[in-house]
DNA sequence: TTCATACTTCGATATTCGTGGAAATATCGA
DNA sequence: TCGATATTTCCACGAATATCGAAGTATGAA
């Protein structure tokens, strides 16, 4: 993932309105939900909703599939954790103890999430 | 972690100049760097420079201390955890093989962190 | 076709945000 | 004290962003 990339993606989930539609979708799971719903649930004009909706797909943090007359949105997972991947990288070059903060999130993510066989770690040099 | 420190956290991520300053201070690791020397590294100006910083402090994502003439920045490990922690809330209630992509964040977290044991840490304090 | 529903796009406005020049503050050495 | 270095604050301006009404598009039903 590019910079860039994390950026549209940042940006987009730092907007109180966006924030709150993607963890919508992220607790609505695959089934995703139509923007109509959205947008009652929310309580936000329809209008400002397809906005904030066209920023989060722009940034590919969510996809849409239309459905009748309903256009369903659903959070990108892979999206997702590919951002999160992004943020973590090169946090402890050859000192562990730095982020060891960080192992806090790895275990609620184990608690969340399947179960994973760990590889060796590939531990970067440092060029500072 | 409430919602509105998240997007503060966020929007201050999601902007080129700062996620730059951020990556390098966590890259730099818990010694941190001088603001001029961010700076020089970012080539940007040393006022613009500054309001980033402040941006991402009021954000608690970085802290400073005063060494002399300088002011020292240091990446905040504990506040990007629990951004962290916060963005994977949710993620799969109750349907674990939703959020499968996110296992890539877990292994790679292990790769990167002390070993998993969280409850009690095995590691030795580290004084600075 | 005609109408209703579900969303989106357009256009204007108000606000926020990023940038950079200039001045101010803090620290240290002579 | 004076001057140099390191960094911040102040201020103004152009760009980007959020919001909302109104109009437009797509789908399905009568």
């Amino acid at each position: 993932m590019k910079s860039a990339d994390a950026i549209v993606c940042l940006s987009a989930l730092g907007q109180e309105g966006r924030l709150a539609v993607f963890r919508l979708l992220v607790k609505a799971g695959p089934d995703g939900l139509p923007a109509g719903k959205i947008a009652r649930r929310l309580d936000v004009l329809p209008n400002s909703l397809s906005a904030n909706l066209n920023v989060l797909a722009n940034a590919g943090l969510v996809a849409s599939r239309r459905e009748g007359r309903s256009i369903i949105y659903t959070a990108d997972f892979a999206a997702m954790s590919t951002l999160l991947n992004f943020l973590m990288a090169d946090c402890c070059n050859g000192a562990p103890e730095v982020c060891a903060p960080l192992a806090g999130v790895v275990s609620s993510a184990a608690a969340c999430c399947p179960p994973v066989k760990v590889k060796a770690p590939t531990r970067k040099k440092v060029s500072a």
